[in-house]
DNA sequence: CGAGTAAACTAACACTTGTTAGTTTGTTTG
DNA sequence: CAAACAAACTAACAAGTGTTAGTTTACTCG
């Protein structure tokens, strides 16, 4: 049983704060309130505010590198790489809803860590689109521009972190499942 | 030729600012200095922060709400009012990609206007649910859940802010199509 | 017991925030 | 020309911002 330091505890509070505010609204003061100690008490855990968010998003963002990286290189058919592409969105969206929300609403916010943000998104996006190109080249996917595919596929994914805590009686593998039926095969008879 | 009034210009490049940082890492300070001029002049002409916020987002809203009400009451087959709905954020989405923003990411920094706006959702979640179960019931849509559907749907839909003024080689008519195809028909072949 | 340490505290800082009051400038209109 | 007005300005405010310095408290362990 691994227990949790300070410092990892007043990170996932910030992050659950950042989800309801964002990073810009929620103050140093706010967080310490939260945590139930006073504003000063904090700097003895973490460096900075902006610390803690390029903590939040960047574990994250290599997360989905490396999550990409085998999926993307693996001998899977175009199909069967999706699916696990909406398993790990759904994977990480549930471990760590909170942390999404500042992945995809305050990333604009990093400082120092913005552009190496950006080359792992810009990456990421890149793998995506290549699968679909594929899938398109092997028949498997219709032939459609593969930028509005990836893009209506990704914001859905992106999106999970919203929607996942509100349905907590759906379970993680029947929503992948539904997920990639409706994602795939679409919504018509 | 209809002239915008100076407080009209002053809402939309706000609504730019709030794209870009968000509601709360934008000051007056910013703002008037995208506008060229000291920010207690802004005052001669709006009355406040929020106010920008309120005029932004409920206009919106209620722009949706309209749109919807026509859909809904129509005699349209479930499918076909699917492809309106589409076409109806396509639309306000091209035409107003920077108070989509503030609509999406915004809404939670509203004060008085926050319950409102907060029906305002609702009801529209409220009749696109209730779209996708009549095409259930007669036949027209995959019976899966109708409440992952429409998430996946509608986050699609409320992500175009962020993509089509990126592609603007891509005409509103033809993005509305291949969105139709994607979102209905899926990507399998 | 005494030393070390983790984690809280108070007080203060320099700066930024939204906003108000009162004034000046330049253009339009009777 | 004089009056009216739109729209800018300077100066200032009270409150809130992230952060630092230095101190106190309470528990752990040799």
């Amino acid at each position: 049983m691994k227990t949790e330091t300070r410092q990892q505890e007043i990170i996932r509070v910030a992050a659950k704060l950042f989800k309801e505010k964002g990073y810009s609204a929620v103050t140093m003061r706010d967080l310490a309130k939260a945590m139930g100690i006073k504003a000063a008490s904090l700097y003895n855990h973490i460096n900075s505010k902006q610390d803690i968010l390029n903590t939040i998003i960047i574990s994250l963002a290599e997360e989905f590198t490396e999550g990409m990286k085998q999926i993307s290189t693996s001998n899977d058919t175009c199909i069967e790489k999706l699916k696990k592409i909406i398993q790990l969105h759904v994977n990480i969206s549930s471990k760590n809803s909170y942390g999404m929300a500042s992945l995809n609403n305050d990333w604009m916010h990093l400082e120092t860590q913005r552009t190496y943000y950006k080359k792992l998104r810009s990456d990421y996006e890149n793998d995506f689109k290549t699968i679909l190109e594929d899938g398109i080249k092997a028949g498997e996917i219709v032939n459609a521009k593969p930028d509005v595919m990836m893009f209506s596929i990704l914001t859905t994914l992106r999106s999970l972190y919203i929607w996942i805590p509100k349905k907590e009686d759906l379970s993680l593998e029947e929503l992948t499942n539904t997920l990639s039926q409706i994602l795939i095969k679409g919504i018509n008879k």
